[in-house]
DNA sequence: GTTTTTATACTGACTAGTTGGTATAAAAAC
DNA sequence: GTTTTTATACCAACTAGTCAGTATAAAAAC
């Protein structure tokens, strides 16, 4: 085999990915993404061939990898707990420890980055936003179906709005963490959802049932 | 055309605003605001001195209806209760009315948008959205305060936190928004906020006070 | 086992078009 | 007669993308 081409690859996503998420898609030229990865432009070009071919590539390796990572934590989250409602608690305290574990704020989702420049993209881009989402959505249904039907929640909730709120949660910290670069927010905000889902779900104090007779 | 040069700014600012929340401020040109306003470019440069200006005057505007917008909502909110919590309760849910109210999916907004690309603008620029935020916290921190003084809440919770937590609902329910474009998402995800509050802070059952002796 | 071929990986100068911004003169609006 | 707007021409810097050519090493030919 010739020289192996795939590091290079992820060194220029890498960079691309770290200059986006400071100033949008737009904003970042070819130019100042050899710059950052040490490359020249052909290479840049040899690798992706166009600067919305890029896109595409950055989109795909982000969502491979948040996959990744919520299969990760969702089959940690399994191991130490058999009850759904246990598990999505202690998936959102893994999520927290993470973040916890920075020593600098998080610097934001592509997603969001993506979204806010979305005219830009094409459709297959767009999508994989899109279908990165569904995953998210996919995987945590069984659970907050599991959820609904043994613990009767306080208020009518569908299972794909509760993930469609920690994913809200999660985008919104980010921004927030912009604005005030406090590695703490995000956090925090992740505290208040688990709050949310603990007190949604818990149990109620035991309504006597009435036997007949 | 008429003499009065401030609708040609609103006109403008108005332009920019829809350009850039679709594909963000960088991809947003000059010439192409001009073209969207219907003006021309030496009558833009006479209005801004530079995009950046433009950039500062935007969030600038933006942030004065906002902080108009919430100061408006939480004066009906405080004559329909006397009561802390239902007026924070009673304001979530005129927001909720509101976006309900908007018949397409709502654009976004320009803090994240200008946050995403944080990159490109000066600390002026970049304080404003900062205090944007901070004037949520002020408006709405005698209310929490005097919440958790009342109610006891079921998690340790500071106001900030709770200001915070709506704000980021709101963003994320924006981005969430972007990604299925259903204007029904901001609206349900308003109510999870607003779930999360009257849980949080929903009257315990009264402990026997133990009268001793 | 030397030569030749093939495929991949990379370089850096180059091009055609766009960018934000300026200049100027004249026409309208008030 | 001052303010606002139009119209057009212009600029230097930057943009994405191209191209001819180089380097390397495995594979094939002999």
């Amino acid at each position: 085999m010739p020289k192996d081409g795939s590091s290079t690859r992820e060194n220029i996503m890498e960079a691309a990915q770290a200059l986006v998420l400071q100033q949008g898609f737009s904003a970042t030229s070819v130019d100042s993404v050899i710059a950052q990865a040490g490359i020249t432009k052909g290479t840049f070009f040899y690798h992706f061939k166009s600067k919305s071919d890029l896109a595409l590539a950055m989109v795909n390796r982000y969502a491979a990898l948040d996959a990744a990572h919520l299969d990760a934590d969702l089959a940690r989250a399994e191991e130490l707990s058999r009850d759904p409602l246990q598990q999505v608690l202690i998936l959102v305290g893994l999520f927290k420890e993470e973040l916890d574990g920075l020593t600098e704020a998080f610097p934001g989702c592509l997603y969001a980055s993506f979204c806010y420049e979305g005219g830009l993209f094409d459709e297959e881009t767009l999508n994989r936003i899109n279908s990165a989402f569904g995953y998210w959505r996919e995987r945590l249904r069984p659970k907050f179906e599991a959820i609904i039907a043994t613990h009767p929640p306080r208020f009518a909730v569908t299972p794909d709005e509760l993930t469609d709120m920690l994913l809200g949660v999660f985008e919104g910290a980010f921004i927030l963490t912009k604005v005030w670069p406090d590695p703490a927010i995000a956090v925090q905000q992740l505290g208040h959802y688990r709050n949310y889902i603990e007190l949604l779900f818990a149990d109620q104090p035991e309504a006597k049932t009435n036997p007949a007779g």
